[in-house]
DNA sequence: AAATCCATGTAATTAGTTACATGATTCG
DNA sequence: CGAATCATGTAACTAATTACATGGATTT
């Protein structure tokens, strides 16, 4: 019915009536990490979700030229929202531009690979510290009917994908400092997280 | 330079000349798992690529109106990729629709989201015995500087990626499948692989 | 006074998908 | 003889990014 950007934008709203402003910005932490958008592309989607009677808004006299506007999840929107939530995904194809420089790997400069690699380690292990830290804030596994249960599942996918790239990530810069010298395939370490 | 598709082209050819159409169908194993395009993208991009100076063909006289064209990888191409293989990767925002659906989980029917779980457990369990046959025709971890190299990162990458999914999946199933019934953290388990 | 934040929009461009269009060869 | 495969291209459309444009309120 409306595109994926909208039901992203659904999923923000049933938690939260909020402005487009809040819905950009605050599209970091927890939808950021699996959903992003930037300002200009979810203003026309908001007013194409208001004529497709999907949500609501209410203006009030914020900051600014007076015109701040508050949407709102309408029954509408709430019923879309949870039909299209047990439908099966469309299969985006993965592109993953790092898995696409570890296919070219061999004509590189290992040293300089791996400088990459490092950088990239960093930044998965920043992310995981601050996953971990929100995990943290939770007394045991929310049950699947409240509404904190949803922020607990795409931590637990966040914090899976980041141990995932910092195994891969260690992996690679190991192999990229064996330059030259033999390696004897690990073993039953093999891919062990 | 190019565009990132253009440095998936070049990786391609960087192992051997092909046509357009192999580079469009063969975009499945292994390159086609973590970048893929359709002819109708690749024809174009492979005409500015050769008034780039990056790629050049050759006619052959293949089937079809005599006007098979073989792509080959140029030294200014390889130079090219060299260099963008050490370059770090621009952050392209993750969008994960399934991740987006587990968020919003509490407003949509557990039984019917179990289903979609389990559809999504068992095409990844396919493509990871996939992997796990290809990585079982390798003797060892090629050497850094050998072709295959590349090979075998993409396809640990891959193997690991799949297990991350396989293991929210199984988690995902198991919350989902307990509706209602007290849910004790599950302690030590957590996020365990 | 300048910078930053709050706030909303449009325009131009790039990336990617789907559909349209053509045509020879090979296999059943 | 019909279907599938090999082969190359263009056109229309959707999604997404970057840049343009405006302007009040708050902080330094």
């Amino acid at each position: 019915m409306t595109s994926t950007l909208g039901y992203a934008i659904l999923t923000a709203l049933a938690r939260k009536p909020r402005s487009g402003y809040e819905l950009a910005c605050s599209m970091g932490r927890p939808l950021g990490y699996f959903w992003t958008a930037r300002h200009s592309q979810i203003h026309p989607e908001l007013q194409r979700m208001v004529a497709a009677g999907l949500v609501s808004f209410e203006q009030v006299p914020g900051p600014g030229p007076q015109r701040k506007k508050i949407y709102s999840i309408t029954g509408k929107g709430r019923d879309a929202l949870r039909e299209w939530a047990v439908e099966p995904p469309q299969a985006r194809p993965e592109r993953d531009e790092l898995a696409l420089k570890a296919y070219a790997a061999w004509l590189a400069d290992p040293a300089e690979l791996a400088k990459l690699f490092q950088a990239q380690l960093e930044e998965h292990e920043r992310r995981l510290a601050a996953y971990e830290d929100e995990r943290a804030s939770f007394a045991g596994v929310p049950g699947s009917d409240s509404q904190s249960f949803g922020d607990y599942a795409a931590l637990w996918c966040g914090i899976s994908y980041e141990n995932h790239r910092i195994a891969w990530c260690r992996w690679m810069i190991e192999q990229l400092g064996a330059e030259r010298a033999p390696r004897a395939a690990s073993g039953a370490a093999w891919c062990e997280m």
